[in-house]
DNA sequence: CGTGAACTTGAGATTTCTCAAGCGGGGTGG
DNA sequence: CCACCCCGCTTGAGAAATCTCAAGTTCACG
């Protein structure tokens, strides 16, 4: 399961096979997770960086009033805590599902970051990437109606899990529920269901028990207003 | 004005002397950009980077209908396409105001990232938090009122400009129009000129002119929920 | 003076929210 | 094995925030 890491990474740029043993070594343990689990919380200083290798998470900020923001997802292959190599967590990291995480101290991706410069370009672009994401998403909830916002997000996640092998015949999992969706858009939950309707009213999607179709790919895309360009994969969707 | 890109960078991490002067000899060149000039425009593959001297400026997407999410201001220090390194623009930055930007070849960057490490760190650093205040944006247009989100924005601003030594005894120029702010935050121009008339009407701030006036701190961040922690400056703000 | 951009105001229209209640299926203790 | 319970989903209906359209004002600038 270590290979998604390597096989996240080389999204962004090739990696020789000495250069994908390197990466894979640093991975020094892994450990299952339980759905709901925090792996990373608001304040902590990480020793090690974790990789998602199994399952789904999330990363999100509850404001003292209980107002939750979900600003990521995440799918196997991503690092979770790459800002924790440098800086504090500023917020939370939840597992959606049960899962599987690696361990990686930071001394050991310094290291290796130092001796093969393509690494350290990799790991630097993925968080690029992931900064453009969150810009997308702001673009979404400054200028996009909920009904675009939704479907937008559902393009953004297929398209993501697409390029990791996840989707099969246009289905995949996501296991989040309606009120997930509403934090990470920034609606509540009762229009989240409404809107929800109305997209599989138009035959677009089906969405229930954690389970994604989609059902007509342009019709979904159109709707969220979607261009995967920000996602920077040089058309690597398989 | 080259040391204006080393006093930022080491808002997250001391530089030694050598360091600094090999990064400020990175910046090959100079030249004075007029307000409401394109510095980057989405598409471009640029081969140098862009630090922002003197002046302000801003990044922002626009959608085929015409609507603009802006996703950031830029003030004196900041690399304003770092992601241009490693990734295409899918975005455009714009200066606010006159100002001066310097240009580092890429080449160049690389080569003092390889020997000197600790300007790497100081550099990704920097996007690492580019990152953070991105989420927290999020929370904001997903979470908080016209009225905090405003705040929140004013205070930020604030906070970074006193890092960079901007800020006089409460005063800061922060050259923007009702309707970037409106672009900023996912509101509209009417909706922005009454809540800042709120704003104004508590006796918070005064923003007229593209001067910012604080008025009163502590009602200003309670009002915007602000907690300078995602800015990750260790209490640098002098 | 004339002009244009930015700001301001009024007022009705929409989107989205909140509160409140009902439904449904899976899991669990008796 | 069944009743109960909880969580997530769904629905209804009124309320609030925010938007849109449209017009008027102010002020710097030519």
């Amino acid at each position: 399961m270590v290979s998604r890491l390597t096989a996240n990474l080389q999204l962004y740029g090739a990696l020789s096979a000495d250069e994908q043993r390197a990466v894979e070594n640093m991975v020094i343990s892994t450990r299952a997770v339980a759905a709901g689990e925090d792996l990373v919380v608001e304040g902590d200083a990480p020793t090690h960086c974790r990789v998602l290798l199994e399952g789904q998470a999330f990363r999100h900020k509850t404001l003292p009033d209980g107002r939750r923001q979900i600003m990521a997802f995440h799918i196997p292959g991503d690092v979770c805590d790459l800002q924790g190599l440098f800086l504090g967590m500023d917020h939370n990291v939840t597992s959606l599902s049960a899962g599987e995480i690696g361990l990686i101290p930071h001394a050991k991706l310094t290291e290796v970051m130092e001796v093969h410069p393509r690494s350290a370009r990799a790991f630097w672009s993925t968080s690029l990437v992931e900064a453009a994401v969150f810009r997308e998403w702001m673009v979404g909830m400054g200028r996009r109606s909920a009904y675009a916002r939704i479907a937008h997000l559902f393009c953004e996640m297929v398209v993501r899990m697409r390029a990791a092998g996840l989707v099969h015949q246009n289905r995949c999992s996501f296991p989040i529920t309606q009120q997930h969706l509403s934090d990470a858009l920034g609606l509540s939950a009762v229009h989240t269901n409404r809107t929800l309707q109305a997209l599989r009213g138009e035959g677009l999607l089906t969405f229930q028990g954690g389970e994604l179709v989609i059902m007509d790919w342009p019709g979904l895309t159109a709707a969220g207003e979607f261009d995967a360009g920000y996602l920077h994969q040089a058309g690597k969707s398989a």
